[in-house]
RNA sequence: GGCGGUAUCGUCUAGGGGUCAGGACACGUGGUUCUCAGCCACGGGACCGGGGUUCGAAUCCCCGUACCGCUACCA
């Protein structure tokens, strides 16, 4: 078994398309298959290298690897289309020899108002085929004249096109229905439809695996495969991928490439795993699954028929599956770029990062995507007792008598306690409620709103080690802002117990 | 317009001639004696419409409707 992803560089990667990818993957690992992945840059003038590149990079960074590319050599490259004109070219003058296929002078203005006759007057819209009965003499003398023809192929029309498609089962077009497809445009660049069937034959694809898009454009290239004398492979034809109002996915419901969800927070293989389930299901009410297991158990007479909705609600949910199983070494490291991009600035060497992976718990078992991480956190590193009061409802809070006696043993008992961890606090909180005499909600709170100068945030025998060990923090360890909390935290505290607010 | 494809809770889906039509996300309620988030429990919620076949249809067939795709010298 032999698949193919074939991407055309002419932007991001999709998550449409990264999903078409992912199911190729996961037959051919799943029934130990090749998977090659090919660059269909016939179009020069939208193809660039720099797409290319990041739909490389996105393809790898999901974890998909491929046996044969653009970067990886195999028996049937190259793997760029825009390296194999010679072979299209070849195929072409073959296919014209046979007289299976045809010059074309027609005008792009003359093509497009036949187009729309036919429209009006009910009939199939596709190429009228003007130049089918134009002789070879008669094409090579307007070549000589200097026309730049394109190649049509000419569809047979003596039978209808019958395929089983091993996602939907049988699909028939009748061949009248079919016009004759240009094959190699005038500027000698190979059409799709045509590339195509040449590559995938040549590179021995068992299985085409695409989107539904390609369902229409399947019966031309059967033909061609025909004319061709080539094999034809299995074709499977996937659904679509919708936004939530149905209509295809696209920018204006948000995030729509790889690289985007990527920098919002997702996890590769969070992305991998929900997008797994879009159109497919691993059976047995099981759908957190690794993808080793997903290829374990694909197989395409499982795939659904109809268009999906992406449900980013969804994807946040198994990303948070992903957040809670990921080491916090490798989610404090992720987590770096987006705190400095919430404006709290570090560079964290290696003790830096140790005390982020030590952090990261309290943030990661709470929170969609890694870009909500530094909210979660930044009570360690921006301490701001102005801002915990300019909130009039905590600043009344803390103005009531019993917010202030507690705010005062809290106080004394952090002068007599250097470091605390979780025990130390939990003993501190015991003893400033045994002062006090107060409990529940009338003591944690105003003890958050002390150490932390917020309202809300981790639990606080979590939070408050943190913030004591994140003290001992040298200067060089690449995180500034995070020294002094507690100090300020019991300048606070007393200003606090002395009505000085 | 022509041709093709599709139709189970709001969403992703399981199932498929006789089921209490199952699960997940989301939603609602309660719990977790600091909060937000999380987590746990419970709850409401679906077979597009009409015909046919059949003892019986959500399931099979036909028609309709809706949506999607193709109809390019884009892919």
């Amino acid at each position: 078994m032999r698949v193919r992803f074939a991407p055309s560089p002419t932007g991001k990667l999709h998550v449409g398309n990264a999903r078409t990818a992912l199911f190729n993957w996961l037959l051919a690992r799943g029934q130990g298959g090749a998977f090659v992945l090919r660059i269909e840059d016939t179009d020069a003038q939208r193809s660039t290298r720099e797409s290319e590149a990041t739909i490389i990079h996105d393809l790898r960074w999901l974890g998909l690897d491929w046996d044969e590319g653009p970067d990886i050599d195999g028996a049937h490259g190259p793997y760029r289309q825009s390296e194999r004109l010679h072979l299209y070219q070849s195929y072409a003058t073959e296919l014209l020899h046979a007289d299976k296929a045809y010059h074309c002078f027609c005008s792009t203005a003359q093509l497009e108002a036949e187009r729309q006759e036919a429209l009006v007057t009910g009939r199939p819209a596709h190429y009228a085929g003007t130049c089918r009965r134009l002789s070879k003499e008669q094409a090579a003398a307007r070549m000589a004249a200097g026309a730049r023809p394109a190649i049509r192929f000419r569809v047979p029309h003596d039978h209808d096109v019958v395929f089983t498609d091993a996602v939907r089962g049988e699909v028939r077009f009748q061949s009248e229905v079919i016009g004759d497809p240009v094959i190699v445009r005038a500027d000698g660049h190979p059409a799709y439809n045509y590339a195509v069937v040449v590559d995938d034959a040549l590179m021995e694809i068992t299985h085409v695996i695409r989107g539904e898009d390609h369902i229409s454009n399947t019966p031309r290239q059967l033909l061609l495969y025909e004319a061709l004398g080539f094999t034809p492979p299995t074709f499977a034809h996937l659904s679509m991928v919708m936004g939530p109002d149905h209509a295809p996915l696209s920018k204006r419901h948000g995030a729509t490439s790889v690289g985007e969800f990527r920098s919002k927070g997702y996890l590769p293989e969070a992305l991998v795993n929900y997008l797994a389930l879009i159109g497919w299901s691993p059976g047995a009410n099981d759908e957190l699954l690794p993808i080793d297991e997903l290829a374990r158990r694909f197989s395409l007479d499982h795939v659904g028929h109809s268009a999906g909705v992406f449900d980013e609600e969804k994807l946040a949910w198994v990303n948070r599956h992903y957040l809670k199983l990921a080491g916090p070494r490798r989610l404090a490291e992720l987590a770096v770029p987006y705190f400095v991009g919430a404006g709290v600035a570090m560079s964290p060497n290696a003790r830096g990062l140790e005390f982020l992976a030590a952090s990261m718990a309290m943030a990661s078992a709470s929170v969609d995507r890694l870009d909500q991480v530094p909210a979660r956190l930044a009570f360690l590193f921006d301490y701001d007792a102005e801002r915990a009061l300019r909130d009039g409802q905590a600043a009344d809070e803390m103005r009531m008598a019993d917010a202030r006696a507690v705010v005062a043993a809290l106080a004394e008992e952090l002068t007599a306690s250097p470091r605390l961890d979780r025990e130390k606090f939990r003993e501190v909180a015991n003893r400033v409620r045994a002062r006090t005499g107060l409990k529940g909600k009338a003591l944690f709170h105003p003890i958050r709103v002390v150490l932390t100068a917020r309202a809300e945030g981790p639990e606080l025998d979590l939070a408050v080690p943190a913030i004591d060990r994140g003290a001992e923090l040298p200067p060089d360890a690449g995180m500034p802002g995070i020294q002094g909390n507690r100090e300020r935290a019991v300048a606070f505290a007393r200003a606090l117990a002395e009505g000085r607010d």
